[in-house]
DNA sequence: CTCACTTTGTGCACTCGTTCACAAGCGCGT
DNA sequence: ACGCGCTTGTGAACGAGTGCACAAAGTGAG
């Protein structure tokens, strides 16, 4: 009952930045809508555009404008007051801040339909991401070029890895083989994996997993479409 | 380094949502979830397993026990303290809550490869959802049988979508064609889109869009490979 | 019945992200 | 030079989501 939480003004005891991070932080979220910002700006970039205003680039991607320019100050871009942002500028500074600069490599394991819809995804190499092997186990599809590429056999993972020096590993098999894939690409050296199976990937420390789940996309989706269907049930029960 | 399961989308187009309405509200970062814990649940099923404890599940999901307890009792259900959780009486109403009790229709816009890749998933059927229909507008793959469905003209999309009473679409066409297609499924009836075109999709208000970019996964993996290359500098100069 | 043990459900504090509102800065016309 | 209008950058309020810790509620053994 004592003590309701002072104001604890300045008690400087307790170190202000907990977390040692030396590098100024960057939110993820923020990191999240970077790419948005970045295809926008490169169409504008394209079309001659020298400048864009907040308010401009907010319309274009659905983002608050408010927002944009806080998603900006946090990566310390600096636009002019008055006039905006300078569109070139802006793309290297985000391009930068992504890493996308420095070349990026990234070996495909699994070469279905999914795996095919990547590799002949255009835009990878204009980002400076480029897919520089396909890997699968299907005999009948190893040997076959692929978005000009041939496709290896898993085997021969620790070989690609380590000449193409790819960090970056994509998981594009079914869900059986997804978790073996995994391991295999971890052991080979890449340390960040972008998961398309329907399944939890356990991975060691340090190594980094992002998941892209289509079915859970559907359902999410499934679910709004759901829960309109209720509130206008209800609604029209209220107006009845 | 944890596993990162991202809610990926994050990008609420035109949904002003209504928040605070009638029903109980189930917050958004839960929903996204529940497809997790969905699948963990079908198969501790099939395993003939009768009951979960939040523990044992958020082994299996990657999630915080506390956090899975916090989520399972949003939705209201109960399971019993000092034994678990019911896993079929979970599954029935989680689905439940998703809207997967009453059968879900998909039309699908685009055969391409990612297009292929969707028709050919398994495990959309077993959850409720249906693809109804393909429609793509290359005369060479209209009238192709896709797992297990002919490609129609994207012309018939007014009456497929009449037909099948469809209220989802995905968009799975060239970025190009994006914005033109979503106008036609919103004009038949559709109500909530899943764009997988690198571009920011316009709908009027009361229709959903949710979007899945393959390229600004990579992006962002890129950047978390890119930060943790510039703190390993930073780290090693600092002990040097 | 009672006790020890298990597991849920949740209040609370805290962090992270979003939104608002506005001062500061910049260019331009006069 | 000077003020006017436009746009950025940000402090502060707010809200959503997460993690901790624990009381409540159930089970089973003695």
């Amino acid at each position: 009952m004592a003590q309701v939480v002072p104001p604890v003004s300045g008690i400087p005891v307790a170190a202000p930045s907990p977390r040692g991070h030396g590098t100024r932080h960057v939110p993820d979220a923020t990191v999240a809508r970077l790419p948005l910002y970045l295809r926008a700006l490169s169409v504008l970039a394209e079309t001659g555009r020298g400048t864009v205003s907040s308010q401009e680039l907010a319309g274009a991607t659905g983002v608050g404008s408010a927002k944009l320019r806080k998603d900006l100050s946090h990566l310390g871009s600096y636009g002019t007051r008055g006039v905006g942002y300078d569109v070139g500028h802006l793309v290297e500074h985000i391009s930068s801040e992504l890493g996308l600069t420095r070349r990026r490599t990234v070996v495909l394991v699994g070469v279905g339909n999914l795996g095919r819809a990547l590799a002949g995804y255009g835009g990878f190499a204009s980002r400076g991401l480029s897919i520089a092997a396909l890997l699968d186990v299907d005999p009948a599809t190893v040997g076959q070029i692929v978005g000009g590429l041939p496709v290896q056999h898993l085997e021969e993972v620790n070989a690609v890895v380590a000449r193409t020096h790819a960090a970056i590993g994509v998981v594009a098999t079914p869900a059986a083989s997804a978790q073996q894939v995994c391991d295999r690409l971890v052991a080979a050296g890449v340390s960040s994996i972008l998961n398309f199976a329907p399944v939890v990937l356990v991975v060691p420390a340090g190594v980094d997993v992002r998941k892209v789940d289509l079915a859970s996309e559907l359902m999410v989706l499934a679910f709004h479409e759901h829960r309109r269907s209720r509130l206008a049930d209800l609604t029209s029960e209220a107006t009845a």
